[in-house]
DNA sequence: GACTTTTTGTACCGTATCGCATAGAAATGA
DNA sequence: TCATTTCTATGCGATACGGTACAAAAAGTC
């Protein structure tokens, strides 16, 4: 039987007397997620080992495996955590009722900061970049990135219904199809990211791509 | 020393005296590669053991060995095959100076062909799915994997500057940039193939896509 | 201070993996 | 017939991998 970290007994919170028990923790959980997910990112899921993954977290492989479970586990926790980001970022970027250029513009942004950073070059997106070699292999993360990439096709959706209403956007537009080729735009800067294309050029192809998605009638 | 193989030594046709001198090989070197193409298609370069890939091409590991070379030597060969594929795809479709609409329907479509083909289901494009999660850590990797990229873009930028010399395309766009956007349709084909989105849907994006790149102006 | 609880660190196990060495088999040429 | 050449088959050895047992360590509790 696998004995449970604290940290499940009470999710989210301190246990009831706030102070724990046995001997702290030497890591922080969240921390230890993130470089976990760093190590994953550059190397995709096969290929990062759980020595890798201890070094990376600073944890090693016992603590790993007591706080996020086997290797698995702890891949599709980062994966949870990636898309928790991501739709926080949606989100942002999103909300407020701008003018539809503008939202555009503040997603591929976002986007743009997190596909090229990483300390061994542009990385893209974690989701596009791991999960989808997995995805035949294995049902349950190809669902996850199935809907991870679905999550991004509604917030656009949202985006664009709205500038319709607001006669931004020309009304026999399909705001579901033109919210599909918006994240097409984001699709693709992630993929020139990882393959090393240069900021100018991946803000260049953003740009060309507002204004593409901005006009134009359907079909 | 590595024993080189007959087929490297008179690449590309047969030896001079017509008949090679010791014990025939029991395998097609370019079925065998193709084979081999598919196991890592599936799960990915990583993930992809030698035992694996001597089950699908027959082949067992001595003979791999001889053959192709250790196993990162096999996928760059796998590699170096489906771009070729990939070359003739584009040249293919889009040759014989078809009108514009044609011309993109037809690099969709076969795209999709090869995308959604698979015995475990859809795999998207082979270099997306197998090259990019690689391409941090592997450099030679990551130049090929930009090199396909860059290769479909200049594809349809010829496209578009012909189309524009016919007077299909407005005046003040710019090929190049477009071509880069016509990209990013097959790129968000192969992720969502991957991801188990059906047919329908990507069939009725790449015409959504088609009609958005055909028409409006740039900036 | 002894006991309990929780985490850490070392060391280990069984297995899978990669690459190769070696021997055998099949075809040709002399 | 026999040597030569080339591929195939078995299987070995070193390493790496994922996962775990166990005891020491660090904190709270009585």
């Amino acid at each position: 039987m696998v004995q449970k970290s604290a940290s499940q007994k009470w999710p989210g919170a301190n246990p009831p007397s706030g102070k724990k028990r046995g001997r702290p923790r030497g890591y922080e959980p969240d921390a230890a997620l993130t470089k976990a997910r760093a190590a994953f990112w550059d190397a995709g899921y096969s290929a990062t080992s759980l020595d890798a993954l201890s070094a990376a977290t600073g944890m090693n492989r016992p603590s790993l495996y007591g706080a996020f479970g086997d290797k698995r586990a702890l891949y599709l926790k980062t994966l949870e955590g990636y898309r928790a980001l991501g739709r926080a970022a949606i989100a942002e970027a999103l909300g407020g009722d701008r003018p539809l250029r503008e939202s555009l513009g503040r997603v591929y942004r976002s986007a743009l900061a997190i596909y090229l950073s990483g300390e061994h070059g542009a990385r893209g997106c974690f989701l596009i970049g791991t999960a989808a070699p997995e995805a035949i292999a294995d049902k349950e993360v190809r669902d996850i990135y199935a809907a991870g990439l679905h999550e991004l096709d509604d917030g656009f959706a949202v985006c664009f219904r709205r500038a319709q209403e607001r006669g931004e956007l020309a009304a026999d537009v399909d705001p579901v199809e033109r919210a599909r080729l918006a994240s097409a735009v984001l699709h693709t800067l992630s993929l020139r990211a990882r393959a090393g294309e240069k900021r100018e050029a991946l803000e260049r192809t953003a740009a060309q791509g507002i204004a593409l998605l901005c006009g134009g009638a359907s079909v």
